[in-house]
DNA sequence: GATACACTCGCGATTACCTT
DNA sequence: AAGGTAATCGCGAGTGTATC
């Protein structure tokens, strides 16, 4: 059944159902303007986007230190909505479960009116549409968009409490607004459940990409061969006509230089997946695998190209039976952890990699696992791709849901 | 009170640099 | 070549301050 609409007169909100009503804010829901003075509380609150409102102790990421004198602060209660008029934009607002003081740029808004039901209005509050529909309130101009996350962070811009308090809102009736409210608790809850089942998947992947890994570099590709013990832990058996034999005999491990020159093509390698910079200078031509030396030592990377190298990685140099992707491999199979020292920082040298002993299969043999593996591991990733893509849609979806019944575009069944 | 306007903090990860 | 530490960078994620 197609329910009767008209137009609210209100671009953000569009169409609502013909029997709600378009109000103000100021007559739905009270600023609570309460000052910290005499001082009540000491328990700062924080707000932020991601995780609402948490006592300070509990905030997550960096910003600016609570002030000592928590008498300038304001109070917000449980049940009121605790928005940041500098941040609203960018998604800062959220009901709070707890009493305490927050910044004074924080606005509180409460519910004292019997036709108002705080949750129904949090949800509109927390609808993307909404909040940018408050952009032109907002006094200052700069906004960051981030591709990434397509959040607007709103560097300087604050909402007058008055503007807020004039914007508009669709109001269905009290008992429309209880079983949305109700509603979109329990969707929220099925999506979110679905989201870190997903969120599990993908670590699960990620554990089995790893464990592929190590059983192929240890085991070869025929399970019906032969087996015997390599005498090594992590490696347990090996097929019979493997070898077990040391990385100084697998590879040559060539330190990197400092002192870099910063223009010029050739890409800089340091222990980030990504080069950090250009050079004019080759330090090698021929593909090689990265290992760190200092910091992150776990994570090889093999290069193809042309690259200069910075002192904190050593590149490597095969030798004549060595196939370089399954040396590649058979380092992204091992734990680091028990090689290195060092006390700050994690450090690896020569010495210690030059003694690590590992399989040895014959070069062609060598070949086939690190194809295999090529393959594995691209399809694997590919499933990571889109777990984590279903994540992000999912998470799309439930703003866009919200929207939907809030202005009503969708009923309550 | 209104208005204009950046700055702060944390922190990991890396690189730079110096000494042995 | 190795080891230690300082400096830097990026970046997310906050929060107000200065001035009229």
């Amino acid at each position: 059944m197609v329910r009767a609409m008209k137009d609210s007169g209100v671009e953000w909100i569009g169409e609502i159902p013909e029997h709600w009503d378009i109000k103000k804010i100021k007559y739905l829901l009270k600023e609570r303007n309460e000052k910290n003075t005499p001082i009540k509380t000491r328990d700062i609150l924080s707000l932020s986007a991601a995780n609402g409102v948490v006592p300070y102790g509990e905030k997550t990421g960096g910003g600016n230190k609570a002030k000592d004198d928590v008498s300038l602060y304001k109070i917000a209660h449980p049940k009121d909505i605790v928005m940041n008029s500098m941040n609203i934009i960018a998604g800062s607002v959220a009901l709070s479960q707890y009493h305490g003081c927050v910044s004074p740029v924080y606005y509180m808004f409460y519910s004292d009116d019997k036709d108002s039901d705080i949750n129904y209005f949090s949800n509109i509050f927390q609808s993307k549409e909404f909040q940018r529909s408050l952009m032109g309130l907002g006094n200052g101009i700069l906004i960051k968009h981030s591709e990434k996350s397509d959040k607007l962070n709103t560097i300087r811009l604050r909402i007058p409490s008055e503007k807020m308090k004039n914007t508009l809102l669709p109001v269905p009736p009290l008992k429309e607004q209880r079983k949305i409210a109700a509603m979109l608790d329990e969707k929220n809850a099925h999506i979110d459940s679905i989201i870190s089942k997903t969120k599990e998947s993908i670590e699960a992947f990620k554990t089995y990409k790893q464990a592929l890994i190590t059983e192929t570099v240890t085991k070869g590709l025929n399970p019906d061969v032969k087996m015997k013990d390599s005498g090594i832990e992590w490696i347990g058996e090996i097929p019979e006509h493997w070898e077990i034999t040391k990385i100084k005999n697998i590879v040559k491990i060539v330190n990197g230089k400092d002192n870099v020159v910063k223009d010029g093509e050739i890409p800089v390698y340091g222990s980030s997946a990504t080069p950090f910079g250009f050079t004019d200078k080759i330090m090698h031509d021929k593909e090689t695998v990265l290992l760190g030396r200092k910091g992150t030592i776990d994570k090889p990377q093999f290069i193809k190209e042309p690259f200069w190298a910075v002192d904190t990685v050593f590149y490597t140099i095969p030798k004549r039976n060595t196939y370089l992707k399954f040396f590649f491999y058979c380092m992204s199979g091992f734990d680091y952890k028990k090689y290195t020292y060092g006390s700050a920082i994690p450090s690896m040298s020569q010495g210690i990699l030059n003694e690590i002993k590992l399989p040895y299969p014959i070069l062609k043999e060598q070949q086939q696992i690190a194809d295999f593996l090529d393959e594995k591991t691209a399809h694997i990733d590919s499933l990571i791709a889109n777990k984590e893509k279903m994540v992000q849609e999912l998470e799309a979806y439930k703003k866009a849901m919200i929207y939907e019944y809030v202005t009503g575009k969708k009923e309550v069944e």
